[in-house]
RNA sequence: GCGGGCGUGGCGGAAUGGUAGACGCAGCGGACUUAAAAUCCGCAGGCCUUGGCCGUGAGGGUUCGAGUCCCUCCGCCCGUACCA
């Protein structure tokens, strides 16, 4: 018999596949739609084992709704603007253009290796100028519409290389290149004004509209927005050189009010600004902050520090003076950047206040247990059973609070904020987390701003008819000079304009789009993609929203929340009718892999290795190699696998079917090449067991209705699988698919194919044939050839369950004595309750378990289980 | 720090509150072979002498019954706004 070749079966159906166009989505057409969408790559250089396993999946689900009848749309294209395009043509010389479209290709043809049932008619690039043009257009009409402003922003700067870092490129306060301390500067940028739909945005996750989703994802999009109640006040101020009158600040705990013993303002607010132009105190402490890396974990993590404004807030209800002092823990970006600190119920403000020797005032009494004898005093208090001291952040009861004692921190709330708006000194607001979405980027890959900047008529408009503002042709050496290429000479002729308004001299804005613009919109011209609008709407709607989109878990704030806000622009600008983008999303775990280390202790990639049971020895020279962690796959620890030599060795089918058949999709996956093995093993079987019924679908008819029990118990044991296999897809339960369709290949053991047998044998193996088809599609096909099926197993209509095969005349049921295990009976599925609880006395495990006990109850759970409760 | 996730045999993992360990990997035994590879068949959570006992990160709780629900704790991973 011959064995399955896959080196030589998968290009032969992939051509068959092609030369069909199998996979090509039909805009006209009668049939129901259905949008498959895998997050598109950025071209790094070559696929990795994580696309395989994201595309395998998005695959699985568009041949499947495929053979369900669905006209499937299943593009691919590329995410193709970004750093490291720039960074490659610094490091290795070149254009980060020829890089890009250099990668594309290589990695288009990896993808076709892999046999995906893509429909490559709609590719294209987010760098080409014929997709960037219509994005330019559409920032154009938004800023028409008012969703842009340009407007100042603080950046991280690094002062040697003359760039702006992005925050993963400021370690320790220090530019990642340069060592130099990292500075705050501000500058003009673009803002989308997301923070207008931070509403919208967060009612549909509840309203019904993204049923689709995880919880959990929109569980972190509910706290990315961070709708908060509060109250906004200003406490009056005194001191000397005093640049405002009062002071704003934003709490959402107003009931704490009588407790507040300090005021402080985020470093870089105006107030600390103003003190460190003539105080070498206060300007080394803000000089310090601004030196701390500015992300939030960051600044959240480090300790907490402030410095002594000279300037007192008076408190509205007590008259008392409070200190104000510049702290690294308040953020400018939130609220007011101010707040009033209350150190026992809040533990950063705890923390500071132990720090500098300020007052804590209790002014809650927790629910039940300890702090009933809480004092309002200077010292630390709030003391936990164990001694430990911390703010009690809780509800309570309020005390030391005049008006608000004896409420609960509930009713005080409510209570406060009337009080402080009845004396005018400010009002209850909602505040977000969600900031203004900054997309201006100080880079040269990426969309141009279609914008000039002229010093009399301001930030204009590139008209319409000179669209595409391409980027300028720019000599490969100018990427080896730090900065961005654009504000040099060399992009001059291409930056000096005149102005589209009044004529006069005029510049480009220089900057270019954050690459999350790119990907905010690139499902909608996947979907339509006319030369003259962004899409057409007819056309965009009659795919739209994108039923199931997939990707990693990595993406599930920023970009998500990004493509949600700029469908809502596209709705407003008559672009689409809906205001979300994706129906049902599924959020994928990532590959991992064992590390592995020399004994001088550097990392070995595996294909160094060989592994022999627990012990590890590299290939060449045999030397001992150390195991380490299994981890996300890494270029540093060398913890990676080529998907191509994968395929070279196992085939295609092989290789996908693995990533989809060893772990729960959503979960982390380790790359083994015995699982790789595994199921290219798989393929052997299923392909021997399919060469037995040669032919057998032209032969023979569907299976008679007077059959043996052993033929009955196999149609069973087939319909039984369709209906796992389906809901098992449907579900991406893919492992377990998987795992059912061994089950069914263990089932078929000697499996005969002649006389009565032969319909059930044919039924049988068509079905193990299709079911394998969306995670084997070469093999399926091969397999379908050999059966005799017509046409390719592509475009062949997914098996049904026949709902009266489903169920067997027989049933075991185990039988529990208090709980535990005891022995099992064999009932049919309809006996009576009373009828099963008399066959479990009478069986003799449970007879014998129960003697000399007294029965007290027994409950019988209709085809599961048996439970007799005795004592 | 905050937010999210995960924790079950040697390993990946199954299990509408109802037989814990489906299925796969590695392992062991057997068949085939001069031999090996490949393939096929079988065994397999742990502990005690055939029937039990113990077992789902730790500790409590709810229930006739808990891997699953509730509370407390431990460990690991991800996100944290200019990486994509």
């Amino acid at each position: 018999m011959v064995r399955y070749d896959p080196a030589s079966a998968e290009p032969k159906w992939q051509k068959a596949w092609d030369e069909a166009e199998c996979f090509k989505a039909h805009d006209e057409g009668g049939k129901p739609k259905y949008y498959v969408l895998e997050m598109f790559p950025y071209p790094s250089g070559k696929i990795h084992i994580g696309h395989v396993r994201n595309y395998a999946m998005g695959d699985v689900i568009a041949r499947f709704k495929k053979a369900q009848g669905f006209d499937v749309l299943h593009p691919m294209g590329w995410d193709a603007f970004g750093l490291p395009a720039e960074n490659a043509a610094r490091d290795n010389g070149g254009h980060p253009r020829e890089w890009t479209y250099g990668n594309i290709e290589v990695m288009k043809s990896q993808l076709k290796r892999m046999g995906l049932a893509i429909d490559w008619s709609r590719e294209f690039a987010t760098c080409d100028p014929e997709y960037y043009v219509h994005q330019q257009k559409l920032f154009l009409e938004f800023l028409k519409k008012g969703f842009v402003e340009r407007r100042e922003s603080l950046v991280n700067w690094d002062p040697v290389e003359m760039t702006v870092l992005a925050n993963e490129q400021v370690v320790d306060g220090k530019g990642w290149r340069s060592g130099a301390p990292v500075e705050k500067k501000s500058m003009s940028t673009w803002f989308f004004k997301i923070t207008e739909r931070a509403d919208d945005l967060l009612e549909a996750l509840d309203d019904g509209r993204l049923e689709g989703w995880p919880a959990h994802v929109k569980e972190m999009q509910r706290n990315w927005i961070g709708k908060s109640e509060g109250l906004k006040m200003a406490f009056p101020l005194s001191g000397s050189d005093l640049p405002q009158d009062d002071l704003p600040i934003y709490t959402t705990r107003p009931d704490t009010l009588y407790g507040a013993s300090f005021l402080g303002v985020a470093p870089d607010h105006p107030l600390a600004k103003h003190y460190a132009s003539t105080d070498p105190k206060v300007a080394a402490f803000v000089t310090e902050c601004a030196a701390q890396g500015t992300s939030e974990a960051d600044i959240e993590k480090a300790e907490k520090k402030g410095v002594r404004l000279p300037v007192t807030g008076r408190h509205p209800f007590t008259n008392e003076e409070l200190p104000v002092y510049a702290c690294n823990f308040i953020l400018m970006q939130y609220g007011t950047g101010a707040i009033f600190a209350c150190p026992a119920h809040d533990q950063r403000d705890l923390d500071f206040a132990r720090k500098y020797g300020l007052p804590v005032k209790p002014v809650i009494q927790p629910l039940g247990g300890h702090g009933t004898d809480l004092k309002a005093t200077a010292e630390p208090s709030c003391e936990t059973d164990d001694g430990r001291t911390e703010a009690h952040t809780g509800p309570g009861t309020m005390i030391h609070s005049e008006f608000l004692n004896g409420k609960s921190t509930d009713e005080a709330l409510p209570a406060a904020i009337e009080k402080i708006a009845e004396m005018g000194w400010g009002e209850g607001t909602t505040n977000y987390r969600l900031r203004d979405w900054g997309l201006s980027r100080q880079r040269y890959w990426g969309c141009p701003m279609p914008i000039i900047l002229c010093g009399d008529c301001g930030t204009v408009p590139v008209p319409d008819d000179q669209l595409p503002v391409g980027l300028p042709e720019i000599d490969p050496s100018e990427f080896k000079t730090p900065g961005n290429p654009l504000d040099r000479d060399c992009a001059k002729a291409w930056r000096e304009v005149s102005c589209p308004k009044c004529g006069k001299d005029a510049k480009r804005d220089t900057d270019t789009m954050d690459t999350f613009v790119d990907s905010s919109w690139y499902f909608a011209r996947f979907a339509s993609q006319p030369e003259d609008e962004p899409v057409d709407k007819a056309q965009a709607d009659a795919w739209l929203p994108v039923q199931q989109y997939i990707g990693g878990i990595e993406h599930a704030i920023l970009h998500l929340l990004y493509a949600r806000y700029f469908t809502r622009m596209m709705q407003e600008c008559g672009y689409t009718e809906q205001s979300e983008p994706f129906t049902n999303l599924f959020t994928q775990g990532m590959v991992t892999h064992a590390t592995y280390k020399d004994e001088a202790g550097n990392w070995l990639f595996p294909e160094e290795v060989e592994v022999r049971g627990k012990d590890a020895f590299t290939v060449d020279g045999g030397k001992p190699v150390k195991i380490g962690a299994i981890e996300k796959m890494s270029k540093s620890k060398k913890n990676v696998v080529n998907p191509m030599s994968m395929t070279d060795n196992y085939g295609a089918d092989a290789v996908r079917f693995f990533m989809l058949s060893d772990s729960p999709p959503e979960r982390d996956v380790e790359w083994t090449e015995a699982g790789a093995e595994g199921a290219a093993r798989f393929a052997n079987r299923v392909h021997e067991a399919i060469a037995k019924g040669e032919g057998l679908l032209r032969s023979t008819g569907a299976p008679g209705a007077d059959l043996s029990d052993e033929l009955m118990a196999l149609r069973r044991k087939t319909h039984k699988t369709i209906d796992g296999v389906t809901g098992d897809i449907e579900h991406f339960r893919f492992n377990k698919a998987i795992a059912r369709l061994y089950e069914f290949l263990g089932a078929l053991k000697g499996l005969k194919t002649d006389g009565d047998a032969a319909p059930v044998a044919a039924e049988a193996l068509r079905v193990l044939t299709q079911l394998t088809a969306p995670f084997m599609p070469h093999l399926a096909e091969e397999c379908w050839a050999m059966l005799g099926g017509e046409g390719l197993c592509a475009d062949a209509a997914w098996p049904k369950a026949d709902e009266s095969l489903l169920e067997d005349d027989v049933v075991t049921l185990p039988v529990q004595v208090n709980g535990k295990r005891r022995g099992e009976i064999k009932v049919s599925p309809d006996a009576s309750q009373d009828e099963v609880q008399k066959i479990a006395l009478e069986q003799d495990d449970i007879a014998r378990s129960l003697e000399g006990k007294t029965i007290r109850k027994v409950i019988v759970v209709p085809g599961r289980i048996v439970n007799v409760v005795a004592g």
